[in-house]
RNA sequence: GCCGGUGUAGCUCAGCGGUAGAGCAACCGCCUCGUAAGCGGUAGGUCGUCGGUUCAAAUCCGACCGCCGGCUCCA
């Protein structure tokens, strides 16, 4: 056979040649080096055989596609392990049984049933065996078998294994790779010898997992590692993570009295505390203007709906079980907390004979809505029960409906941009082929996806689609982050819906005097407020800009004597609308400036006998770390500036 | 909801069969101080809850509740 390497060149070798018979073939330093090759694109490893005219490009310990390749092969050492383990517990050979161990970002994980649970206590003990057969140096190889020689393989003996060869499509072959003492169903790829790991890895924690993602089906332990090339990339890795515990929202929340979740008051229920609430405020008020900007109109509707109203839309009983269960009053009368904002606007729309002239009608409220989360799912602020949207509707007619959704892309991206908030990434999720979860349509769902990518794409948008992502009634674009931890979280999301105006009936007389059916965009570009303070908080670290900052400033009196100043400086930064407190405790100025340093006050203003004389104040800027000594009037001046600008400083 | 872990003072944590401790915070007092912790004192806990084992339980066991890490779900 023969193949092509990347200088053109062909080779030509015995048929079923792997990429180990390239490196061969090639001599020198290619024979030690090579651990695999790109081959048409793909990841091989030394092992698999090459397709007839392949373009080969090999690659050593030093290329970063070697990383998958051993922590794929990390991920079956683990699962030997965790077999020694239980063997030498005294449990029989097939006493563990396997789901499936990938790679994953920084590491691999190995889905396990064990004969008993495995604890993170265990972790320890399986590591050590992993580094054993890391030692024991064991070659690798790779077979592959008949659909009937590989079921007889794991006949009565592991039946996810069974299934999973099951799911192998007709035409593929079935592999298998083998060390001493451990054989798998894998189609690889794999480094050739367990010595060639790195010995960089750590396991990190073991957890639930359904067998293929599916509640239904039982439920395996995940035991996950990291795994890196060198000593310092791993070092760097759990550093990081370590350091991002730093600026956890949950941790920030609580050292600086931001918000409360009290299980006296119910779990997933936020308390916004005094300090907390002016982040809150602070977005919601450059939101209200930027709408207000857009011509949003503002409305306010109660916090629950008739139930009727939810039938009507299809929330209900389609979300039953996401929503705190309906309140039934004696005569059958039946409320909801409202799940969504909705149903409620398309009341008001529905108020009166609207007019084409009257659209694009843009109803805003920011609603506080209730969901009844899985309670392993609750998390912080990120997710709650109850949270409050910067929703709005947009009803429009069918042609508006491009310009509208580029306008929210507009705004969206402008706020994420005031924030800072540049790490995000965007993604369309359409319908499902073939699923019946969506009402509607499909001439009506093909246009809205299509409008949905258009506008997109002319707003300069990257994003992936992602088929099934769709709600129920419509196609929508998210906004997603990612947490300190690195969790995604989807913040804003808007979504075209030709369906609930049809439930609903909806109508506008159009310019030939009959009526026509609307079309509404749903949208939140903070999603819900309660998340985007949590992202917001993780975002800067608690080391808010000036003008989120809960205090902005404090004025600390070197003694008792200058008090008084201190405190005729506060009113005049108070009267110019600062958040601004003077620490007239009696402690020593040292000791004062640490308290408000651990709380990231931006501004701290120390006066004593020279700024008393000079009517200034001693400036320490948190964020510029600079200090300096200003006249109180100028310092206003330009803190009232950067809080104009909402500046990042 | 499921699997695993975990729960001691407001916070961070020690104690892990013999009946509860530290630091910080709070409170009182002294100190009047120039850019990240001055000193002394006081008060504060039915050791998440309920049950079991034991002469004796914060400590061992079970259930429940909360929290943490995942899985599932997410209009």
């Amino acid at each position: 056979m023969k193949i092509r390497l990347p200088d053109g060149k062909e080779l030509e070798l015995r048929p079923n040649a792997t990429v180990a018979d390239v490196a061969e073939a090639l001599g020198g330093r290619w024979r030690k080096e090579a651990v695999g090759a790109i081959v048409d694109g793909e990841l091989y490893d030394l092992l698999k055989p090459l397709p007839e005219g392949a373009e080969v490009r090999l690659i050593t310990k030093k290329d970063p596609e070697f990383q998958h390749l051993f922590r794929h092969t990390l991920a079956h050492v683990l699962a030997q392990a965790v077999k020694e383990f239980f063997t030498q517990k005294g449990y029989p050979e097939d006493a563990v049984k396997l789901g499936i161990g990938p790679v994953i970002e920084n590491g691999f994980y190995y889905d396990i049933d064990p004969p008993e649970p495995i604890s993170d206590a265990d972790l320890p003990a399986i590591e050590a065996i992993m580094r054993d057969i890391l030692r024991r140096n064991l070659p690798l190889r790779r077979t592959v078998l008949s659909r009937e020689e590989a079921l007889a393989r794991y006949q009565d003996k592991d039946p996810y294994k069974t299934e999973l060869i099951g799911d192998i499509p007709e035409g593929e072959p079935i592999s298998f790779y083998s060390q001493e003492g451990f054989t798998d169903l894998c189609r690889g790829p794999h480094v050739p010898r367990t010595g060639m790991i790195p010995p960089h890895f750590k396991l990190t924690h073991v957890a639930g997992a359904y067998f293929k993602g599916d509640h239904t089906r039982p439920q395996l332990q995940r035991v996950y590692g990291v795994a890196f090339r060198t000593k310092e990339e791993l070092k760097e890795h759990l550093w990081r993570i370590e350091a991002a515990k730093q600026r956890d929202h949950r941790k920030l929340g609580r050292e600086l009295e931001l918000f409360l979740v009290d299980p006296m008051v119910g779990k997933g229920l936020v308390l916004w505390l005094p300090k907390g609430n002016v982040l809150r405020e602070e977005l919601i008020t450059l939101m209200r203007s930027e709408q207000k900007a857009r011509g949003y109109q503002l409305v306010t509707t109660p916090h629950i709906g008739s139930l009727e109203l939810y039938k009507t839309s299809g929330h209900y009983p389609y979300y039953a079980e996401s929503q705190f269960p309906p309140m039934t009053l004696e005569d059958d009368e039946a409320y909801l907390l409202k799940p969504m904002n909705c149903p409620h606007h398309i009341r008001i729309f529905a108020a009166k004979k609207r007019s084409y002239r009257e659209l694009p009608l843009r109803l805003a409220e920011f609603g506080t809505v209730y969901r009844f989360e899985q309670s392993g799912e609750l998390h912080g602020l990120t997710r709650v029960r109850g949270f409050t949207q910067d929703d709005a509707h947009i009803f429009c007619t069918p042609d508006q409906v491009k310009d509208e959704f580029k306008s929210v892309i507009e705004l969206t991206l402008y706020v994420l941009k005031i924030l800072g908030l540049s790490d995000f990434r965007a993604r369309i999720g359409t319908r499902e082929p073939g699923s019946d979860k969506y009402v509607g349509d499909d001439a009506l769902w093909n246009r809205a996806e299509r409008q949905i990518q258009e506008a997109a794409e002319e707003m300069g948008l990257d994003f992936t689609l992602e088929a099934g992502d769709a709600a129920f009634y419509g196609p929508k674009l998210d906004f997603v982050v990612r947490d300190a931890l690195g969790r995604e979280w989807q913040l804003g999301t808007i979504q075209v819906d030709y369906n609930l105006p049809q439930r609903f009936d909806l109508t506008y007389t159009g310019p030939d005097g009959t009526p026509h059916r609307p079309v509404m965009i749903h949208r939140a570009p903070f999603g819900s407020i309660e998340r985007f303070v949590g992202i917001i908080i993780e975002h800067f670290a608690g080391e808010f800009p000036l003008w989120l900052a809960p205090i902005q400033t404090v004025i600390i009196p070197i003694t008792d004597r200058h008090t008084e100043y201190a405190q005729k400086v506060n009113a005049e930064l108070s009267a110019a609308g600062l958040r601004s407190e003077v620490d007239g405790r009696q402690e020593r100025m040292q000791a004062k400036i640490r308290d408000w340093e651990k709380q990231k006050v931006p501004i701290i203003l120390v006066v004593g006998d020279r700024e008393m004389e000079e009517g200034t104040v001693a400036v320490r800027d948190r964020r510029k770390k600079t200090r300096y000594v200003m006249a109180v009037d100028e310092l206003i001046q330009s803190l009232k500036e950067r809080i104009a600008e909402r500046r990042l400083e």
